[in-house]
DNA sequence: TCAAAAGTGTTTGCAATACACCCATGC
DNA sequence: GCATGGGTGTATTGCAAACACTTTTGA
């Protein structure tokens, strides 16, 4: 510890907001604070920088320590810096933001953290320190994102309906959309191959499987686009 | 000295991308280094943050302390951690970036600076440290920023005419525009109020002058469009 | 009268929107 | 056979793009 400790950059810290889809709800990554400040409260996932490290991999260390998420891409927000944003010292704290499967990531608790969990993003959730504030931050990036860039692929299992797509989308910016127009665009980018397979087990017709086409999905993240509603 | 660098998070630096526009082509902001490291060359100005501010507060005062230039809005952009990017030890450094007329700025090289001066964007700079990366981060923002909200407002004067505010889109789109479309769409924003003034003493046909409504400019900025070509 | 930039409208095509019914499945 | 969600096509509208000539002014 007291090694590590030599190795920290003491005023300067990592928050992840991790975003995850689930039972057609759009999630976020919470952990149980071991100890004070704060302990007790559900926050961010979050640490500080080593002085060996640069921050992208500070952001997926701490991430894989607090939560055991860990092979994902962890992408830049905003760097906060409210003088009294922690209540010890001064810590300036940069925010990443990630889009993960909650079913292709078991979740247990690291060294400062008796808990994980996934929250639903729609519940109201307390906050310590400004956390509030970096998570509405990331939610912000994540609709500027799903406008301009393909997303899903991160958030999905591998096989999914275009239902499931529309929900994503829909959860993500908190609208309706129109069902055929929603097909019609997203299968236009020729960004989706459809399977052979179907849903199973559902009390209704069964829903056709897609799964993105890894090269044109890598394109459009490239080239981006402009999805509206 | 000692009392200021007392007051320092050593660890902490901003570094300020300002971009203006003169002459119908898009500049930088760059100052002369007084000292080591990177004596004697033109960099971005930057400075360490202070115990006793936020990161915001920071880029505003050392803005002004290299450069003398102030009352201007700096917005966060992106934070650079490259482990050796600054020479001496690990320092973290925010970039900001901000948005001015030349015109309205005298220009005074701070304390550690033995001189300031705009560049233009489109002629080779050879930049210290990893302030190349910084620049090209900021004018991806830019040219990011120029499609979703208006612009101009910071950089041209109070009274401009279409043709320079097409001028400034090209420049920092680096592309040609049809002057009947780019007209008819920024009109149709209602931003622009049309003045009873008229260009003087050049020797072709003089333009019409027109100033920003603030009001309407303001409602874009919260709002945000969708400028195309 | 010439050079140089200002100013101005129309047509065309594509892409966004709105909209309603039949289909397959499990219970 | 019914409830549930899956799946499909067309007509309309509005916006983006392409495009060329006349006007004004100073030299």
């Amino acid at each position: 510890m007291s090694q590590v400790s030599k190795q920290m950059i003491k005023n300067l810290s990592i928050d992840c907001v991790v975003f995850g889809f689930e039972n057609n709800k759009l999630e976020l990554l919470l952990i149980k604070r071991k100890s004070n400040p704060s302990k007790d409260s559900w926050a961010l996932p979050g640490g500080f920088v080593l002085k060996t490290e640069t921050l992208d991999e500070a952001a997926v260390r701490i991430l894989e320590e607090n939560s055991n998420v860990k092979n994902i891409y962890l992408e830049q927000v905003h760097t906060f810096s409210r003088i009294d944003r922690f209540p010890l010292r001064r810590v300036i704290s940069v925010a990443y933001f990630a889009l993960i499967d909650p079913e292709n990531h078991f979740l247990k608790p690291g060294v400062d953290t008796t808990d994980v969990k996934w929250f639903q993003v729609n519940e109201k959730i307390e906050f310590p320190f400004d956390h509030a504030e970096i998570f509405q931050r990331a939610l912000k990036r994540l609709r500027q994102r799903v406008r301009t860039k393909p997303i899903g692929f991160e958030l999905l299992p591998e096989k999914f309906s275009l239902t499931q797509l529309q929900n994503l989308y829909e959860c993500i910016l908190d609208e309706n959309m129109d069902k055929r127009n929603f097909r019609k665009r997203i299968l236009s980018y020729n960004m989706l191959i459809p399977l052979d397979e179907y849903q199973e087990g559902v009390a209704h017709r069964a829903a056709r499987l897609y799964k993105f086409d890894s090269k044109e999905y890598q394109n459009f993240i490239d080239k981006g686009f402009n999805f509206q509603l």
